[in-house]
DNA sequence: TTAAAAAAGGGGAAAAACCCCCTTAAGAAT
DNA sequence: ATTCTTAAGGGGGTTTTTCCCCTTTTTTAA
């Protein structure tokens, strides 16, 4: 049996050689090299010998972040597969991930032998999905379609100034805008996101990443 | 020179196992067994043979976290070594890790040689400090000595509420207070915390961990 | 091109949050 | 025994937030 190329893009060194370690005891699998995050993958990428079969790719990162790198192959190199590596549990964050173009989602509390069995597959099925993130997914699904919810940039602008000490009259005078539209961003928001006050707004707002704490 | 026994208490299983891959490939140092968690830990110390040089701890763990966790061991087990490895930036995090006896802090993006001389330093100098996390302490020392306020127990309870979308009012019913003993519960921490409003508060509670999203 | 939808702005009132200064009771400090 | 501190409770007032319902202008889509 052929071996197969991976990549590592992952902030975090330790992890990053760590895992590297992991993938090289595995049969079948090479980790030719690692990326600290979307861009330094971007630019190895640029040389054809470079370019792996998967990409064990993290989410969360600076710089260039799972969610926009992997969209970016999706369209720059289609055949790579890329498989999401991350501790993040949250639907949104999953549903981004994979609608970008993940072959799949582990979590990083996975077991070593699921990593070989989630590469494997990957090669041959093309794709893997553990029972936790379709679990996971089928959730958000049944409980409400509160995914679908899509905010307009002027709307995330005003909400990452909810997220600090600002009055709604300071963030309009930042936002050009009066204050009384102010009060109709946030009437709206409110509606929209099924919340009660600015401190769910925060709240929302820190859970699906659009203020960084 | 003898092989030093470790252990490695980490909750995200692949993680746990990469770095036990990780540690096995140094010379002089083998991994006993890894828990997922501090009450796995001590369960496990109570068989003398299961006692280690060096405990390898992360600090965001369910059930008993590293700072609890390091905390008992200075107890229980004063001449286990225990050396924090984390992500987490937050001074006031690493400050409470190395309170709790810690002989250091390695972020999780470190290079495997330095863990190697982290592990080494730690069985010779009984120690070992970062680059990283020394100039996290000065700064956070200079900056301010925010990281000296002391929240009563009571305190924290009313900062979890306030992270919630309860008037102050349902909080006060809470916590069997009067609404007035909640507004001088909130005028007090605003002083003290040198916030604003209700969102400085939210925001502090987060950065500091009393709310976790 | 015309109808519909979205963005911006607004009035007015009620609720909640914020601010400052005060009292009492109970413990700790000395 | 007396001062100091802290927790709990409070008065009264200002500002901000929240809510509901409305108009005008700009964009978008059929």
């Amino acid at each position: 049996m052929k071996t197969h190329n991976i990549v590592i893009v992952e902030d975090h060194n330790l992890l990053s050689q760590a895992i590297a370690g992991l993938v090289n005891s595995f049969e079948n699998f090479v980790v030719r090299y690692t990326c600290k995050n979307g861009k330094e993958l971007l630019t190895k990428l640029k040389t054809q010998e470079n370019i792996p079969d998967v990409i064990l790719m993290d989410v969360n990162m600076p710089i260039l972040n799972g969610i926009e790198t992997t969209e970016i192959l999706k369209h720059e190199y289609p055949n790579i597969k890329v498989l999401a590596l991350s501790v993040e549990e949250n639907e949104a964050t999953i549903i981004k991930m994979l609608k970008a173009g993940a072959k799949g989602y582990l979590l990083k509390d996975v077991e070593k032998n699921i990593l070989e069995t989630a590469l494997n597959e990957t090669i041959t099925q093309g794709y893997y999905h553990t029972k936790d993130v379709s679990n996971i997914l089928i959730n958000s699904l049944t409980e409400d379609n509160s995914s679908s919810v899509k905010l307009k940039d002027r709307e995330i602008e005003f909400i990452k100034y909810t997220c600090s000490e600002m009055t709604y009259k300071e963030i309009a005078e930042k936002m050009f805008l009066s204050p009384k539209t102010i009060d109709g961003y946030r009437d709206n928001l409110f509606q929209k996101l099924k919340v009660k006050n600015r401190i769910g707004l925060v709240l929302y707002a820190i859970k699906n990443g659009i203020y960084k704490v």
